[in-house]
Order: structure tokens, then C-alpha cells, then sequence
DNA sequence: CGACACTTTGAAGACGATCAACGCCGGTGG
DNA sequence: CCACCGGCGTTGATCGTCTTCAAAGTGTCG
């Protein structure tokens, strides 16, 4: 069965975490592999929740339209993230984003049911989902504060440190793993306001040409950051990056 | 037992939907009353959480403070609200936020172990407590998309709509609960811009004098600015609202 | 009455959005 | 092979909104 493929993003999930092995080998079994195409909605803002995913592949965006035409990016994920856990457990029993796959992409589909019924049989999943929303929610709000008090080149310097993190990539050397557009959007600007921030971090130690992003200078970088985050254990991001640099 | 004094705000408390009166008293027994006298930190951002509250009256302020010394207001919260219930599951143990009574206040305080258990022993409790975070989770989500996308006017506006579902207060005619200070700082403004969005506000129909409020031309209201919600669904603000003004 | 907190108003400045024009590149079709 | 096109990104100029600083007005309470 082709899930085995997947056991590297599958197995350190943390919302399985402190499972044994075989139980989320189990759990995973009764997921269903989908393939996205680029473009193909997955869900629509306003539609009835009705699954759960895990995605195992590719990239996909989470976005809002108002009515008025504009588009906020609400989030954009990768491998070894998941949609839909705090929709599924919030009253109104809507999507409250669409999805669009940026790539094309796989995801692990789950019904509704499945995660009722894990949460009921498995304490610590109902536990580590607990943990997952209450967290989400933690970092919106961050995030939101961020937002409005940080300059447009601030953001995009802490933004280019999370994905660091995330994609686990050096920062002395890598490429965007998605178009600026999309990054723009993601951190509420648009996308001249991030080429002119991109142009102003240059000064900063950060460089970027076309899709390569090469950070030196990271001290410097938390000066200009760091100074904002609310508490320093909530910048838990420096040390890895710090890490990152300091190891070969 | 003065416990008795607040039953009309406990017993149609939310997280303990579903459950019968008999065990809604038992849980509620084992909180502790506590008077929080107006300017005395409740708790600290950074301490470690060690209980769950719920308001029984008076008014509290969450909010944080950068390093560079300003302060965001995340929320202000009055009788019938609880506090803390995302911070007890979210893996680091910290409190996000300070606490600070504007009023003096009284709140029912519960140890961890409380929580924890109750979640154990009650599923409805469980998943009441599920609901009302992945609920918050939404919220502050929104909220950050409607302070990108909306002018201080309507931002002010939008506000007073939810101030009257809040307090039940007829819009035609009502007082504001707190200072223009802490509103401004609620809505993520300075004072002086929420000064002159009241000002804006007057040709719309909301006429703002000292601390009393009349909102007239709801219709008008709803125009300026429900074109911003995402959802009619999410509006449903507006619906409890003109109950209200089609009434008496 | 006077001190003080709260609010309003005015004027200047900063920042990002918007509009418009241009450069760059990969693909398509003649 | 070249010309054309469309998507993407950059750059410049302008505009509106919010913040900031400063000053004056309002109210309450001793």
C-alpha cells in the first residue's frame, strides 16, 4: 500500500504523538490518499466540513475572498501539516477558508467521524488536539499583534526566519519555496510594499536574488526582530536558526 | 454560600452546556471566590498558569506589553467569561497575556486539576471546552483580518454592534461599559484616531456624546460594514441587532 | 477653586496602498 | 530563429490613513 511512502511525514506527526506505533498505523490506514491538482480547489469557504487532511505533498494555500474582491492568505502548508481540525471542532460546521493547492499536491483525507472517534478511544489524540487548536490560536493572535506593530521589512525578515525553521533549510543559503506573490499575500501586503522591504533588509544582512535568499548577520536580525516578539521564549525560532548557522 | 448569588451567570454558562444542574453545581463548588480590586494584576505574562477562571462581575483587561513599552489590548472581558481555558492546553504552560481588573471585580477560580478532570469525568465538558477554543481560534483570525481591511470608522462601528449583543444593550440608546481609552486600545487604535472616527461616525448615524451612544439607520450601519464580513453566516451580529431595534 | 484624568482638535510626518510604466523571462506560433 | 505574448517582479510617483506631538477643552472630586 502506497502510505508507506509517506512514513517519514507520517509517523513523528504531532497529533499522534504518544501513540504506538501499530495504533498509528492503524489510525492512518482508514485515511484516504487523494491526489490535488495545481489550481483544483480542495474546499470551499462556506461548505459543510466533511473531511479532515493530512497533507503529504506539495503546497497548499488557505485564503479568505471578501466581497469585495480582495484575497487574504490566510496561511500557505506544507507536508506534515494539517487542515481542518479546529473547523471541524468549532460549532458552525463550515469551512471558514478555501483551499487551493499551490503545487500539485497529496493529501491523507480523513471523515469527521474518524476524528471523533479517535479522540474518544485514543486520550492522548484528544489531548494533542486540544493542544494543536489552543496553540493555533496562540499564534494567530501573535501573529495579529505582529501585524500591527512591526514594519513591512520587519515582517518579512521574521517571516523568512519561520520558514527557515519550518523547511528546515540553512539560512546562509536557500530558495523560496514559493513566489513572492504568495508571500506577499501571506503577510497581508502587497507586492510592491515586499519588494521595496526586500530591498531595504539588503542593508540588513539579508540578500535576495530572484529566489535566492542568503541571511547572514543573524545578530543583527534579531536586533531588528526580536525586539518584538512579546516574550523570548516565544522566539524559540532564533535558537534553532542560531543552530542552523552555527553547525558545518 | 454566596455562590448561590451568581447562578443566573452560571448556569447558562456555555462550557458547562449539556450537563445537569446537580453536576454543574458539584464542578462549580470546588471553585474558589476571589474579589480582584480594580489595578491589581490578576496575573502576569510569562508566570506559569495555574488556574481557570470565570468572571462573575466587574470587567478585566488581557493584554501584552512589548519590550519597547507599548501595550496591546487583546480582549476585555466582563461577567460570564471565562479566562485561561486556551492557555491551560497549550503546551508551554505560560500565561500569554496580563491580567488586570478595570473594575472591581469577582471571579471563580479553579486549579488545573479541575479543568483537567472535569474534561475527564464529563465528555460534554470536553468537548464544550474543544468548541470554545477552536471558537476563539476563529475569532481572533477574523479579527485580524478585519483590522487589515477595515478603516478605524468601521472597525469603530463594527465594535459598537458587538458591544450591544455583549451587553444586551438596545443600540438606540446605551452607555459605553468602559473608558474611549481602553476601546481604542482594544481596536488596536490610538485614542485620538478612535476620537475622530466618532467623529466620521455621526454622518452615518451613530451619535457618540461623553459616554452615551445612539445608533439610528442600522441599515446604513450594515452597509458600511458588513460588506467586510467574509460570510453572511459570521454576521449574524447584525440579526440579533435588529431583533433588538424592532422590538418596543 | 484647582488638580488631574480623560477627551478633543490641529498640524506634521511616516508608512503602505494604488496606479502606472517598465524589465525580465519562458513559452508559443509563425 | 525570431516576434509576440503573458506572468512575474521591480521601480517611481502620488495619495490616503493612521500615528505622533502639541495644545487646549471638559469633567469630576478633593
Amino acid at each position: 500500500m502506497p502510505l508507506n511512502a509517506y512514513t517519514a511525514i507520517l509517523q513523528p506527526l504531532p497529533l499522534l504523538a504518544g501513540l504506538e506505533t501499530q495504533e498509528k498505523d492503524a489510525l492512518l490506514q482508514q485515511g484516504r490518499l487523494r491526489n490535488c491538482a495545481a489550481g483544483q480547489m480542495l474546499f470551499l469557504h462556506g461548505q459543510p466540513v466533511t473531511h479532515f487532511y493530512i497533507i503529504l505533498s506539495g503546497t497548499i494555500k488557505l485564503f479568505r475572498t471578501s466581497p469585495d474582491g480582495s484575497e487574504k492568505t490566510i496561511d500557505v502548508l506544507k507536508s506534515g501539516q494539517t487542515m481542518c481540525e479546529s473547523e471541524i471542532m468549532d460549532s458552525c460546521h463550515n469551512h471558514r477558508v478555501n483551499a487551493l493547492p499551490v503545487d500539485d499536491s497529496v493529501v491523507l483525507e480523513f471523515p469527521l467521524a474518524w476524528v471523533k472517534q479517535a479522540a474518544r478511544t485514543h486520550h492522548v489524540f484528544a489531548l494533542n488536539l486540544l493542544s494543536m487548536i489552543a496553540h493555533q490560536a496562540h499564534q494567530a493572535e501573535l501573529e495579529a499583534e505582529q501585524q500591527a506593530s512591526m514594519s513591512a521589512a520587519q515582517l518579512v525578515a521574521c517571516f523568512l526566519q519561520r520558514l527557515c525553521v519550518l523547511y528546515d533549510f540553512n539560512p546562509k543559503d536557500f530558495e523560496l519555496p514559493y513566489s513572492k506573490g504568495l508571500i506577499a499575500s501571506r503577510l497581508g501586503m502587497e507586492l510592491e510594499t515586499f519588494s521595496r522591504a526586500l530591498a531595504k533588509l539588503k542593508d540588513r544582512g539579508i540578500a535576495v536574488e530572484g529566489n535566492h535568499v542568503s541571511i547572514h548577520d543573524l545578530a543583527a536580525i534579531e536586533d531588528y526582530v526580536c525586539a518584538f516578539c512579546s516574550v523570548s521564549e516565544e522566539c524559540a525560532t532564533h535558537k534553532v536558526i542560531e543552530g542552523k548557522l552555527n553547525r558545518p
